[in-house]
DNA sequence: CCAGACGTTGTT
DNA sequence: GTCTGG
DNA sequence: CCAGACGTTGTT
DNA sequence: GTCTGG
């Protein structure tokens, strides 16, 4: 990803009872999320800390001390390299962290002029959680924007062949910790250690993927070996 | 000191 | 080529 | 991330 | 708000 996931009904309600949320989503599967548009995630409510929400979020973004109109539709990724630098994303590192819940994301490997979308996922297709950060910005007009953005990590040993970047995929056994407001940095960037490949799986799917008007299970049909994509799979070998 | 940026991705 | 929208 | 637009005037 | 560049 840096920027197309997945997320099905059913996994979002089993990850959101495993956290103790309350209340069932009544979001459909999608099979096409995009950045620019609201995105389920779960964060601290304030003031109880101990307290999980559910929250749509826009995808993309807006430091609280951005002028006027947020610039484009915001920041969709965050280096997990950079988080403790980048005035842009220091305090939401600090006191702002968020789950994003998922089923699996697309990455798109170049293949001379056009681009071949695989779909990663972990073994047995289990969902995850993606590691966030939020902001929240004050318009002109007083309204507020909610945002957020996905953190990136370098590749494993899986996405080397296909992308130089991927989304940071919680460890379960941090995700309670991820959102604990007492966490400290040092701890967090461990959180975001390059996650095993061995954990994961990828194949190629459809082009269909590639527009985002198209959210159905067709996007994640396998790809035509018209496309060019079986070279890759004999290479495939961990 | 003030002004202006503040980010990532990929591609060339 | 580059920006916007999804 | 990819796809698709990218512009103004005036007239119907 | 905070950092960087001049």
């Amino acid at each position: 990803m840096c920027c197309r996931y997945l997320l099905l009904r059913e996994h979002l309600n089993k990850m959101l009872e495993q956290l103790g949320v309350r209340g069932v989503s009544e979001l459909a599967s999608r099979y096409n999320i995009a950045p620019g548009t609201k995105i389920p995630a779960v964060r601290t409510a304030r003031p109880k800390a101990d307290v999980r929400e559910l929250v749509s979020l826009r995808w993309g973004l807006v430091p609280a001390w951005s002028k006027n109109d947020e610039p484009g539709a915001g920041l969709v990724n965050a280096r997990a390299e950079s988080l403790e630098g980048k005035p842009s994303f220091r305090e939401a590192f600090d006191s702002r962290r968020c789950l994003i819940p998922a089923s699996g994301f697309y990455e798109w490997k170049a293949l001379g002029r056009s681009r071949q979308p695989w779909l990663f996922q972990l073994r047995d297709a289990q969902p995850f959680f993606l590691a966030g950060l939020w902001e929240s910005w004050l318009a002109p007009d007083g309204g507020r924007l909610e945002t957020c953005a996905v953190i990136t990590t370098e590749p494993n040993q899986l996405m080397q062949p296909i992308h130089h970047r991927m989304p940071a995929i919680l460890p379960t056994r941090v995700v309670e910790r991820w959102l604990d407001p007492a966490a400290k940095s040092a701890g967090l960037r461990e959180f975001l250690a390059i996650f095993p490949a061995s954990e994961m799986q990828a194949r190629p799917v459809s082009s269909r993927v590639n527009s985002v008007v198209n959210d159905d299970e067709g996007c994640i049909a396998a790809a035509d070996t018209q496309t060019g994509a079986s070279d890759d799979q004999l290479a495939w070998d961990l």
